[in-house]
DNA sequence: CAAAAGCATCTTGCATTGCAAGGTATGCTA
DNA sequence: TAGCATACCTTGCAATGCAAGATGCTTTTG
């Protein structure tokens, strides 16, 4: 595996984590979402976002309209969260800061509490 | 699609990251690693590390030799780092900081840049 | 007018991994 | 003999990120 697909599976359950964030003070439509976590050295790109937002929809966290704005061609899609979105992300953003604290700590420490006595004897080396 | 299965997710990719950092100071064997990343609150389980390890070996990153260590009842496998997952590491470790920093940036501000004018007219209400 | 370019959203198929559950084998203890 | 702890491994399922491609509308360009 080389360290590009790795870093796709570690953006797997961030995109969500991200895109419910951006939502949380403001009403946004997709592509201004990937603009703020997608471009470059982002964590979203355009086929992973419209698909998570429709299953977001669907799961109702958040809660779509079509609307047109003064300075826009086409209409867009806004989205916003749900009550249920709102519950969500605060249980996410806890557990996320969680996680990132241990893989942080795994990283830099050896968490050496316990130096194990150097295994000797190499059997059928 | 609840927390839990939303933790499974999050998780994906930082099973290596966390296995490798903690290879990197110490020679060490499966359950030892599991019970330094797994445990309460962990990011691991058996039947996520030993696959894993596996496939580290596989690609050359890690490398194992079976030993038996003084206070062992049976015999245990222990992996290092290969030259090429030090180098590896040492990237990871690297796009793991730019990465969190960017998940939790977007997490804490709402990134209001460029704050839009509120969508108005909304389309078949 | 026709063609090209840009905005904005959506769909398909593939690749990849985490994990619960179950399995094998050894050694110690009652 | 049975039970438990240590230790490693395998199978099958669930879940999502993404490249690539598609649609429809509007504006600009030739």
């Amino acid at each position: 595996m080389d360290i590009a697909s790795w870093q796709t599976q570690l953006r797997k359950g961030a995109a969500e984590l991200v895109v419910l964030s951006l939502l949380q003070r403001q009403e946004r439509y997709g592509l201004e979402i990937l603009e703020q976590a997608g471009g470059s050295g982002g964590v979203l790109s355009d086929g992973t976002l419209y698909p998570l937002l429709t299953r977001l929809e669907r799961e109702g966290k958040i809660l779509a309209r079509w609307a047109m704005a003064d300075d826009a061609k086409v209409p867009r899609k806004y989205y916003r969260l749900s009550d249920e979105g709102e519950a969500m992300i605060a249980e996410m953003k806890k557990l996320w800061n969680e996680f990132s604290a241990f893989v942080s700590r795994a990283m830099e420490e050896a968490h050496d509490g316990t130096p194990i006595a150097s295994p000797s004897r190499t059997i059928s080396a």
